[in-house]
DNA sequence: CGGCATATATTCGTATCCGAATAAACGGCT
DNA sequence: AGCCGTTTATTCGGATACGAATATATGCCG
């Protein structure tokens, strides 16, 4: 296969929604397999004057790296970083009543977009479309659901005056290093 | 603050578990505040004969673009792609026999690692700490869980033979281009 | 049948990321 | 007092990622 045919390829199977595919990068991703020997190339052919194919195949070793690969992302969980988990490191930067006006925001946009996907699902699914092929998208439904849950929670937690949020409204009234204060307050606290 | 104490300070603060910190990075970072104007120098001074340190502080420009920053991150879900939505897309590469040991490994080890995160939480609450300094643990909790639940029932539907099964053992055993004529064969399938 | 949007296929330059190196100061131990 | 491991603080160069550009072919609408 050449490279445009695999973008391509995952793009018509609906693998893009799952696997992170840049154009510019599949060429650089390419020419790394080829350098540790994982493909190679078998023929180079042009049609008319368009830019010239190298078609690639899969060697021995690259599917031994590819077993092995998969074995390793099925079996060891990483730790990875989502940019919301982040945020609610930070969340006391911003003001208890923005804070909720926010997470209020983002839970009407999960439920919306966590339908879409149980439509998605459900319409192949009617399609008799055997389900192995459809175990990520599953996946991704079943954190959403989760993140929604979490975040439904989280709002009737704060409007229950969880945080405690006298202290939260503080730190948005008097002057800065609260924040340090409290840490320090708490000695061991998280730091330790 | 200089940017190597904003790096302690993350770490102390148990931050890092949940912002990616890499200390090559740190200083790119702040350069770059700085060319946006969100940081302005204050003041350089050296001690003794060590590398130089430069005291940055943020300007009302950086203030407010960190608010808008953290609204957007709160209030817009991003799609992100972990390793494992990825690993479920190519699932049927692997024999049956052979994901199901890894996924058997693979709910072990969240099993582990989700009872560490709930000791790090009660540790914490029981000295009293406030709760709002710690959402973003029990938000990589609840994620966890859900992944937990989602591997768990897998591997029981798995055991069912689900898949279909004997499909999935098919295509270890008669040549390749079988995934290829599944995708023809249900026509529209999940790419239409 | 001319023109304009889309598809085919890849290259390139810059932006970003990050591990490793550097180098002085400090602390503790014998 | 001298040695060694850790902490302090930053720099640097190579690896990676990716948006935008390129250049041709094809389809289709009026």
């Amino acid at each position: 296969m050449h490279p445009y045919e695999m973008g391509l390829l995952l793009k018509q199977r609906h693998k893009e929604d799952s696997i992170k595919l840049r154009y510019g990068s599949l060429y650089t991703v390419i020419e790394l397999l080829l350098a540790r020997g994982f493909i190679v190339a078998r023929e180079t052919s042009r049609d008319g004057k368009r830019p010239e194919r190298t078609i690639y195949e899969l060697t021995p070793s690259g599917r031994d790296e590819l077993h092995d690969w998969m074995a390793d992302l099925v079996g060891q969980p990483v730790k990875e970083y989502p940019q919301f988990e982040a945020a609610l490191c930070l969340l006391p930067i911003l003001p208890p009543d923005e804070a909720l006006a926010l997470l209020r925001q983002r839970l009407r946009l999960l439920e919306q977009s966590a339908a879409a996907l149980a439509g998605q699902i459900a319409g192949v699914a009617a399609e008799n479309f055997p389900p192995l092929f459809l175990v990520e998208t599953e996946y991704r439904l079943a954190l959403q659901k989760a993140e929604q849950a979490f975040v439904s929670d989280l709002i009737q937690r704060i409007e229950n005056g969880w945080g405690p949020l006298d202290l939260w409204r503080g730190l948005h009234q008097d002057r800065e290093g609260t924040i340090a204060k409290l840490y320090q307050q708490y000695g061991g606290g998280p730091m330790s």
